[in-house]
DNA sequence: CATTTTATAATTTGATCATATTTTAGGGGT
DNA sequence: ACCCCTAAAATATGATCAAATTATAAAATG
């Protein structure tokens, strides 16, 4: 037998196993630390055992998971001088992405933009956890895509999977309350077509959240 | 049957599939457009298909290679636009990363890093390329090692592996005559403790090294 | 009649699974 | 503490199914 059962998508099995086991790590479920076994992912993802290695793999070259040289693998635990990595990487990257998706912004994109930014509004006076989580990195990855940059989208992708988990716990600390967004800063710079202000604003929002992951070690480590 | 022959060092067979691969990717063989089937490195590396599609997706993620869509996989052929983005990235990274290393500087990484660099002046006198591209790639990698700052060396890193080939279409077209390396003032800046200068030279460096990369649109596309 | 297009068959290649082997972790026993 | 022993988990292989490209042949158009 070994039915190759035409799953749902059209898309490979091992692409749709990252996906899961990505959403994972960026929106809850593995914690810093946390250690994630083959066969427990083939168990709980119902999936084979080739796909499953495939998307830990990929994930671990991307940073989300670490091989822990024990043929053990885990959600990578964050030291401070990690953050200060990522807020200077992102301070790098995101402005840039920011300052080139200006130029190819559309109708259509801006009104998704405002759309997405008002449900991320929405998840916070909620204190819906997950939801501002989800929005917040739908509306960051849009303008990666605006930017049409593939590569250095590569990267700010990367730091988000990195920082992800850490992000998590910080907010399931202390809520939704005290999160303030500068995206409607970034927004009306980018309908004015002014690339500058929305790059500072963009990196004044990132400063703001990655003091945020920052703030983990202020408490526990 | 089936016998997972002990390979002759203690790591696993995708991590031995993996490095050759990446080194045929960095070091020649493999030119931007070439595709690359799991079947024939089966063939080719002697391997089981397990290993070979572990280290195909690992690097796939690190963007030394390309997924097709199709199911075909190809090493990428940059843009113009692609290698703005890679100046652009390396000199954000670069620069940080020689810059953290100087602090961490000891005699026998510096010894280590002038061996490197005069390994690399024989390898350009003698007109030989492959060993330049090693040389030059050692010596930088030893940097990011230095530097201790395992997430932006991460970053740097694929960077390398993503203009790797147009890098080696560039010096088999020019040698490597007018090959002139900022090294020396890397080095003297940073046995003096001057992070700030090293920093500017290896930008000064990291600059003129990718101007080559860009130079392979001069000529073709 | 030559050339291009379209359809179909054959071969190659990718994707997945089941299974065998090896290694590691953990648990008594000295 | 140390050392065997057992159980579980990871690694790797080959088999099997599915899909896509190439090759081949037929048909249509100029």
């Amino acid at each position: 037998m070994t039915k190759p059962q035409k799953n749902g998508a059209g898309l490979p099995t091992h692409e749709l196993v990252y996906r899961q086991l990505r959403d994972m790590v960026l929106f809850g479920e593995l914690l810093p630390g946390q250690a994630v076994t083959i066969q427990g992912l083939i168990l709980h993802l119902s999936a084979g055992m080739t796909p499953v290695r495939e998307a830990l793999r990929r994930l671990i070259a991307e940073g989300a998971l670490e091989a822990q040289g024990n043929r053990r693998i885990s959600v990578p635990r964050l030291t401070r001088a990690n953050v200060d990595e990522l807020i200077f990487a992102r301070q790098a990257i995101d402005p840039k992405l920011v300052f080139m998706a200006t130029s190819n912004i559309t109708k259509a994109n801006m009104a998704a933009l405002t759309a997405e930014d008002e449900a991320l509004d929405r998840a916070i006076v909620a204190g819906n956890i997950p939801g501002y989580l989800q929005h917040n990195y739908r509306f960051h990855t849009m303008l990666y895509d605006i930017a049409d940059a593939p590569i250095l989208r590569s990267v700010a992708l990367r730091m988000w999977l990195q920082f992800g988990p850490s992000l998590r716990v910080v907010c399931g600390r202390v809520g939704t309350q005290n999160l303030v967004d500068e995206h409607k800063e970034v927004l009306a710079a980018m309908a004015e077509g002014d690339a500058e202000r929305a790059a500072a604003a963009i990196r004044a929002d990132v400063l703001q959240g990655m003091e945020q992951v920052r703030r983990t070690f202020d408490v526990s480590d």
